[in-house]
DNA sequence: CCTCTATATGACCGAATGGTCATATTATAT
DNA sequence: ATATAATATGACCATTCGGTCATATAGAGG
């Protein structure tokens, strides 16, 4: 953790440095991060590095904070899904969060993608249940609730699906973006609402009309449906 | 290109430095691998490294050529695909194919991986047909023969699914192996059939029956079947 | 044997790295 | 104004980096 003298900093210098450092962050992994490079674009003396951090990989370790703190705030900002919110709908919220966690904070979450490259999750077991929890929680959690409530047929596995689930949802982001840049020939406006923009709708309905399709309920229908 | 003094090395003087190398970039990105590390590794002097290499990109490019051919030569040599073969079960072999890759050559997947991880592909513009060709022109190709054999459906959307299936199946190999160890306790002998293994068959299967309920033809049975 | 060419070597270079520290500056309290 | 504590600074250090080069070794042809 930073010393207290970082935290004492003003607000605009703490955020200042902080900014330096998800820009570096963003394009090099903690190996081959450069302490000098960051003092030198904060414009800040290389021993007072060393009074507001430990080492580079304490700095590290807040910036990580950060992209977790913002996305969570984020999340609670979007609206809400309703308890009897579709199982799908949640799925797309999900996604929706992702991708507007992309919008807003893009330089973070390459910092995101990048620490997950460098230290991929190896599966973990669920102390309570025993279950193996590979990936993303948040995808564990949405397709336990949908075979629960008899939308996602029982034969998925989970933890395979939710594995690709997460997979696809932190790759998926900067797909959409550049590709609604480049179909309409414009940067995309930061404060694009991302769960109402239609083209962005019509993209993200396209694959969950797949990810439905695929996972719903009953199976016997659709093994019967494409077995020709 | 190396130069030619490393290609008159002996076979095994040449896989060892390539071995170490593919070890170092498997593990750094081009920016943060050591030419250091590597010569140490290797047994041979700094001054040898510049006698076979203009740089370290230099190397860094002949791995890449070795990453691509390995793969070829492991696609040339799993059973090919009958002509007429069913459009899914083509989809089943792709992923088959970078599966056995990760399983034969671990390191070199990484290499790939992490060299996709850095150099992002910015979707390119087909110059014949002007279509966008994001992600692994294989599952474009898929995709396309799919909905030209009436196996997939028309509205699914070519670019985004290429995209997806690309994403999905450079991730997913390196997930089934760990679960393969996991599920069975012991490690996952280098020399299994991956296309024959009862247990990578059912996890693969299992993700296959999603893809196929999810983008196989006909819409209108999907999408009346999982409107509630 | 000698000659010529190809290869191997590690000392050496300047530049950049992460990290330290004595000193200077500023803020706070009395 | 004075004393004390907190912060800021950049020269400095040992180490490592990529890259060079003069020299040594080996091999081939005669």
């Amino acid at each position: 953790m930073p010393k207290n003298t970082f935290f004492n900093l003003s607000q605009e210098k703490r955020e200042l440095i902080e900014n330096v450092a998800i820009a570096e962050f963003a394009d090099n992994s903690l190996q081959s991060a450069s302490v000098n490079a960051i003092v030198n674009n904060a414009g800040i003396a290389k021993g007072s590095f060393y009074q507001y951090f430990e080492n580079l990989e304490d700095l590290y370790n807040h910036i990580l904070t950060l992209v977790h703190d913002r996305k969570l705030e984020l999340t609670s900002t979007l609206p809400l899904p309703a308890n009897n919110l579709d199982t799908f709908r949640y799925l797309q919220r999900l996604l929706q969060i992702d991708l507007a966690f992309e919008l807003k904070h893009p330089l973070l979450s390459r910092v995101e993608r990048r620490h997950n490259f460098e230290n991929p999750v190896t599966s973990s077991i669920d102390p309570e249940t025993g279950q193996r929890l590979s990936g993303d929680g948040r995808f564990h959690a949405f397709l336990s609730q949908g075979i629960l409530h008899d939308d996602i047929a029982t034969w998925v596995d989970t933890d395979l699906a939710a594995y690709v689930l997460g997979i696809v949802s932190r790759w998926l982001s900067p797909y959409l973006l550049e590709r609604m840049e480049q179909d309409s020939g414009r940067p995309v406006d930061v404060n694009l609402d991302v769960s109402h923009d239609p083209h962005l709708q019509d993209l993200l309905q396209n694959l969950m009309d797949i990810l439905m399709a695929g996972m719903a309920r009953d199976p016997q229908i659709r093994k019967d449906f494409y077995s020709k």
